[in-house]
DNA sequence: TTGACAACTTACTAACTACTAAGTAAACTA
DNA sequence: TAGTTTACTTAGTAGTTAGTAAGTTGTCAA
């Protein structure tokens, strides 16, 4: 009865019904089931819908930094490293099925428990500054062409991003390739 | 005990919490319990949850099909008519306390009754539409200026601002005025 | 081989969800 | 003014939610 990776299977499915559902939309017993395990399992796990919450957005922003910080990340010139930002996107779409982590959350983000709720502010804000300093310096470098400051071109991106896979689920799945195409040209 | 506006009364309530805690993570008691009613009075109104979450977007595409059919908005030139559509996500925003209507249904799209669902896609692609027209017209008549499809360039503008307001909840209520000016400053 | 521990189980609980049936009081209508 | 309708009420329902306490079993280390 070891099977100690059940941590992550329960992550893995609470991960995906969180962006299908929502936070609020999602509960213990589905994913119980999915599992074949009692739902009091995934309390001895996650003692609380808050930590499996807080688990689920803490392990995103360790992946965002770990592959930040990657060679092969750092490598890349300024469009190279848009184009990785904007792949993200398109995992979380899986065509068109389902929602970002940030989108999923902050729609409903009154109704979320502190915990979360700082961990998908935090997970924001340093999505947001990495972009920032991809946009400044590839401006510099000659790479980019906007107006205005770099914060806010990448806010305007990101937001692109995360509104483009909530309009792209429900209109057309190839609305996301649309909206980043546009991006990119109105960087040229 | 009249009071025949009710029903208003329930909409509007029922639209901010919506916007604050999403589709699932908003129910009939805290409604009852703002309008000094018992819980079952919104069901005399709104036999099912289903029924007020379609009246809800129902009724916000009636205004938008009513505003963008006034003839004061008809007669705008291309950037006053963007600026209109701007304007309805600063007042869904409310100074960063709320998302629009799309963002907080989209992003539990799978949890939604199928009737919420069909009245979401079909605001979202009237919206579309007609954004889609004043780009392409203002892109004709020499005002904006930007490449590629007017659909795609649709898709750009809006996910931006549905993704800004939930963007800006979460960080700073300034970043949707940031996105907004980002997406001026890209159609010059 | 014993005892601790990890990873569960069974069997619950309290609170909340959407929803309903039956009754009531006031207003409007014939 | 009698009957109908409107806008509720009280008093429930069944189902689901997150969460808990106490017991069970296999694994491993001393």
């Amino acid at each position: 009865m070891s099977e100690t990776n059940t941590r992550a299977r329960i992550m893995d499915l609470a991960q995906d019904l969180l962006r299908e559902k929502g936070y609020t939309g999602f509960s213990y017993t589905p994913i119980a089931g999915a599992l074949g395990v009692r739902n009091a399992a995934i309390h001895y796990h996650f003692p609380t819908k808050e930590n499996l919450g807080e688990a689920l957005v803490e392990r995103e922003r360790r992946r965002f930094l770990k592959w930040t910080g990657l060679k092969a990340i750092r490598d890349l010139d300024a469009w190279g490293k848009l184009d990785w930002f904007c792949s993200i996107y398109e995992r979380y779409s899986q065509g068109g099925t389902r929602v970002c982590y940030l989108g999923a959350l902050e729609s409903s983000f009154d109704a979320l428990p502190e915990a979360v709720q700082s961990q998908a502010q935090r997970l924001n804000l340093e999505m947001l500054a990495w972009l920032e300093e991809v946009l400044e310096a590839g401006r510099q470098a000659g790479d980019f062409r906007y107006e205005g400051r770099a914060a806010g071109r990448a806010v305007l991106i990101m937001s692109a991003l995360q509104g483009a896979v909530q309009i792209a689920r429900v209109t057309a799945p190839d609305n996301l390739e649309q909206a980043i195409q546009q991006i990119r040209a109105s960087l040229r």
